[in-house]
This record gives C-alpha cells, structure tokens and sequence, in this order.
DNA sequence: TTAATCAATGCAATCGATTGCATTTCTGTT
DNA sequence: AACAGAAATGCAATCGATTGCATTGATTAA
C-alpha cells in the first residue's frame, strides 16, 4: 500500500556507513554526539523524509505524551473551554492531546476509557457522565497509577486531583439574588443527584432559602436530566403544582431556556411573573429574550489548571501524598430573565 | 511507578506453561486455537490483570485502528454534528476517533496534522483552517497513502474523497427566498474566499441576483473571517455605504447574528427594515430575536459519510481509482429574521 | 613514550504482540 | 499397527526506536 517506504533510523544508518543508536541520538539531540554527525543525520533524515514512528518509541519508553480528555459533550460552550484551556497548557510542554465525548453514555464513557488506557495515555483529565455511578473503568488509571484529573463532574471515592467550582456558593447567590428580587417562593430545576454538582447546587439553594426563612415546597424541586426537554416537562409540571413559583433556580442554562420558552408562550411573563436564573453561562442565555441571569463559571482557567496537575504529577516518580480539590470561584452575571429593567 | 505490573502475554504463557503465541491467537479468537485452551487462556488473562499493550500490537501489524479528525473549532454546532456523525460508524466499526481543532490557525493544523501521522492513524477526517493555503502537512497523508476525507472546508488541489453541502445552491436559495420577499438590494457578509465554500456561496449570491435581473453592489459585498465582531465590523461598513440595503445575505450565523444585534441597537428593524439570512443553522439562530432565517447542513449525515468513505478506504489495499465528491443538500429554514409575520 | 582520561560511536538487548513456518499431537483409516 | 492428514501448538523473526554498557580513537598528563 505505502508508495514512499517507510525509513527508518536503521536506513539513515546505513546510507551513512553509522549506527542507529548513534542516529537515534543525533536526531534526540543528545550531547553525546559531535556536531558534525548531528548535522550530517539530521540533514539526511530531512533529505530521505524520515518520519519517526512514535509507536515504536513508545513501546520502548512506556511513555506516549499524550493525554487523554473525556467530557460528557464537546460542544457544551463550558465543557469545550475547558478543552481549550487544557489543550493551551498541554501543547506548551509538548504533549497531545485526545478528546473523547462520552454522551453522557455510562457504556461510552467506559469504552473509551479503556481505549484511552489500551493506547497509553499518560494521563487522564475527565468529567464523567450523568450515568456514571460505577467506576471501573476509571479504576483501571489509579491501579495502575496513571495520573487522573478530575473537574466538574468529580468522583469522591476515586483519590485524585480534582477541580471544581464553588456550586455551593454559586447556587447560594443565585437563589439569594432571586430573595433580593423580592421573591418569596423559590422553586428549583435540578439534576441528578448521583453528582455531586447537582448535589451541592441543590444544597446551596436550599440553603440560600432557610437563611432567608422563607419555605421550601418540597414539590417544586425537580430533577431530571437537565435537557431541553426536560426542562420543558420540569416547566410544565411547576406550574400545575398549588402554590405557583415567584422565581426558578435552574441548575443549568438549558432547563432554564426551556423555562423560558414555554412561559413566553403561556404569556407568564419572565421576570414579573417567575423570574429565572440559569446555571453555565452558555452562550445562548445572552441571547434569548429576555436574556438568562446566570452563573459564570472559569471553564479555560479550570482546563489549564487541570493539565498543570496532571502533568505535574505525570513528570514525578510518585504518588502525590495528598491529592488537592481545587475549588475555583463562579459569578453571578444578572441579566433580564431575573431583574426587571 | 506502577504498583501492579503489567501482565503481558508471555507472563500468561509461561504461568500456564504454553507459548505466547499460543495465548496470542487464544485472545484474538484464532480457530487453530482449541476451544479448551481458549477458555483456559481467557480466564487466566482475566485473573492475572491482563490489558493489551495496543502500541505493540499495532507496531506490528502497522494498523492503529484510529481515525484523526481535525476541525476547526469543536464546539461549532455545525462541527460537533459531524464529529457525531463520524463516531456513529467509527465506533461501530471497532475504531476509535481521536478529535483535534485546529482553532483556524495553520500552525496549529500543521502541528496537530504531524502528531497525528506519527501516531500512525489509520486514516483522517478533516475540515482545514480559514488561514490554510499551504498543504505539505497534509501532503504527508496522501505520500504515504493514508486515506483522507476532507468534509465541508475541502481542498481541490489534494485528490481525496470529498464531502460538501450544496453551497451554491443554499446560497442562491437563500438569496432568492430575500427578493422574494420583495428586497432589491442584497448585500452580503462573506468568508475568505480562498475556502472554496465561502466562494461558492458567494457565487450563489450573485447568480441569484443576476437571475432576477438585480443590479449588485460591490460596496456592499464584504469578505473577513466571519466572527462576532468581524460581522459587527461589517455591519457598521454596510450602513455607512450610500445606498443602504434592504437585505443581507451572511455567510454564516454568526455575522447574522452581529448584524441583528447591531441593527437592534439602532433602531432598524428586521426584517422590516433589513431582512436577514444566516448560514449554518447553529442553536442559537432560532433563539434570538428575531430568530434568524438560515441554511441547514445535514452535518451528522456528513460525518456518517466521511467514515464511512474513509473505513472502506482504509480497509482496500489499493488507492481508489477514482476519488468522489459527495454533495449533500442543504434545507432552507424560514424564521423571522426575514419574513414578516 | 605510555598510561590515563575523555569524547564519540557501536553492539545488542529490550519494549510486547504478531505471524509464517515448523513441529508435535490427534484422529481416523486400512 | 502404521500412516496420512488434520488439528493444535511452538519457534523465532519482526515491527522501529531506545539505551546500558562496551569499544574505539583522540587527547592529555606524566
């Protein structure tokens, strides 16, 4: 099939009467060899169109500079910045980068887990999937201690480094926002409670309403998945309960489009009748009319600061002592959907 | 480092007191292997830990099993569909897809494009950068005859298969859909013309108008890389220009987009005023207001298609006589953006 | 001049799985 | 019991780069 052949060390070699150690190193640039073969291999390789063959040097070095990223779904504007800020960091100190989308697919997430470990990644940066609530497949990593980064989505029982946002305190100011917009009667959009954001931003709400002392109708708190048609349900189902919401907390921006969309249509008006505040900061909640207050979170700083550990702890010989929980801060950005102009 | 050791198929071989080629064939499910010994073999492997160090298997048989996809930007609407598409039969199929963006930046292609050759990837999917005009890192691809697909942002000069949207005719489509609705003067936002698709939609645009025996404006046709505020930056041009128009044609939504928010802030209506068309049907276009009339690819279906011509490509052992181009047709979606209600 | 030192290069094993060919073990037939 | 043929297994080379150790040649010190 291949038209060119391929060349090797060895062919380099021969055409100049050395050995393929001595190449090797030459084209590693290891100082052991002089200057003169430096110059004469490289000047060969370029001229015979060598192409190193990664495969086999990292079967020998055990070593693929490669890092592997799972996300539940690239074109999630949080997830890809994310991406982004990883790649940044990664590509600085040389290392690759894969990206593998799980959909949110336990099945999926574990495939492409042990593809990632069959291929060798060196590490692993990931945020598991709504599904996901067992974890061989990551287990597979910390058995035999390849580096594993958690963000966002986090598994506790897992030791690793792991990067997160404040969901507590965003949640907090979301729904205390809301209180300060005079709302008394707060209902809630959540998802699954296996993770642990989801969790934490349910607590935070609830926590934001018993210090104000007002009540919580526990049958307005809902949770699902957290998709447009979710949210479009969730909606539907709050507004038939007794006490009719003042105000929506939604865990994210989805739910709280959905949200909004379905009450443009009753006619409820958005923010005089319910007021909403989302969760991402997705691009589209600018947009819609009215436009989604919502809660920022530092996706490219998070990836950045994701690949910094990962590759911290690839380049050591062990085991970190203790692993670290970064929390990063989130901002609340008030738009039209909670805050009448 | 590694606390557990790596169980390889000699470890196996030798606990069991056979030969590794013998556990070699057993795990791949060779029929020479008994089926006794195959069951012995499988359930030794599962005791022992055992995981396939796919780089040797694939420094040897010279397959990895893996498609490369580079994009420009992942968390495009449009881009993320296709990469689905492209996972769809991938994963079906036994190989793994390992995505890269380019950003739109060369180097960054070039850099991404080289890994991914080292690596050995089986074959490549790809959609080049707004700033590409060289090809050598792609040249590398199509010397050694690793199969290559390009989709939507296509090269003429590299012979490959090829998988594009009627451009033309969404573009000459949504041009017709402006005059009648009775506009005479459509200007048009558009994209670099070296990506033969920004220049085809441009094509669309003026035999549109030619068609209807329209007069154009070259004042009012301008070319830049078709950003949020790329498309603001024309926007203001446009409404500086003497004869202002009563369309435009973008090239994409989010110039649409740029000029509907513009166009808002000063108080020109739309359509009423300025009827709009987008390219791309990205979410957000039926999310604004008003929501923006538009181009719909058939991205998914793309990605399916480019696998699919990849897969089988990858798997003949002789170069295809001759190279296809696949034109898949787009779907012109009405919101208000451009008709009254 | 000789031994000691250093710089440059080569040898050969290694990483782990695959596979063409050789060999052993069975099975059935006469 | 002997043998052909089939079935099962093993041997050893191979993929291409890396690297510890040995060797060569050159330089310096004594």
């Amino acid at each position: 099939m291949a038209q060119k052949p391929e060349i090797t060390i060895h062919d380099i070699a021969k055409k100049l009467n050395i050995s393929a150690s001595t190449v090797s190193r030459a084209l590693k640039d290891n100082p052991l060899i002089s200057e003169a073969t430096r110059q004469k291999i490289k000047k060969a390789a370029i001229e015979m169109g060598y192409r190193p063959n990664v495969m086999a040097a990292n079967l020998r070095t055990r070593r693929t500079n490669t890092i592997g990223v799972i996300v539940p779904l690239i074109n999630r504007h949080f997830f890809s910045s994310v991406i982004s800020g990883i790649e940044d960091v990664a590509y600085k100190q040389g290392f690759a980068v894969t990206i593998s989308q799980s959909n949110d697919n336990l099945e999926k997430e574990s495939t492409i887990a042990h593809t990632l470990f069959a291929n060798r990644v060196d590490g692993l940066i990931l945020s598991i999937g709504m599904e996901t609530q067992s974890y061989d497949h990551l287990k597979l990593f910390s058995e035999r201690n390849i580096p594993l980064v958690f963000f966002d989505r986090i598994v506790d029982e897992i030791p690793a480094h792991k990067i997160v946002v404040d969901d507590f305190g965003g949640a907090y100011r979301a729904t205390q926002h809301l209180i300060e917009q005079g709302r008394k009667k707060v209902a809630h959009i959540g998802g699954p409670l296996n993770l642990q954001i989801y969790a934490k931003r349910e607590a935070g709400y609830r926590k934001a309403i018993s210090d104000a002392g007002l009540q919580i109708n526990e049958n307005q708190i809902l949770h699902n998945s957290l998709t447009r048609e979710d949210g479009l349900n969730a909606i539907k189902k709050i507004l038939k309960t007794k006490e009719r919401p003042d105000a929506i907390f939604c865990a994210n921006d989805t739910t709280a489009l959905s949200a909004i969309i379905h009450l443009n249509e009753k006619g409820i008006k958005v923010p005089e009748d319910i007021a909403i505040v989302g969760f991402s900061n997705e691009p589209f909640s600018e947009l819609v009319t009215p436009s989604i207050s919502t809660i920022k979170q530092p996706g490219f700083e998070m990836g950045q600061k994701a690949a910094e550990l990962l590759i911290k702890q690839i380049g050591s010989k062990t085991k970190p002592k203790n692993y670290e929980t970064i929390m990063m801060e989130t901002e609340l950005i008030v738009r039209n959907s909670s805050q009448q102009k």
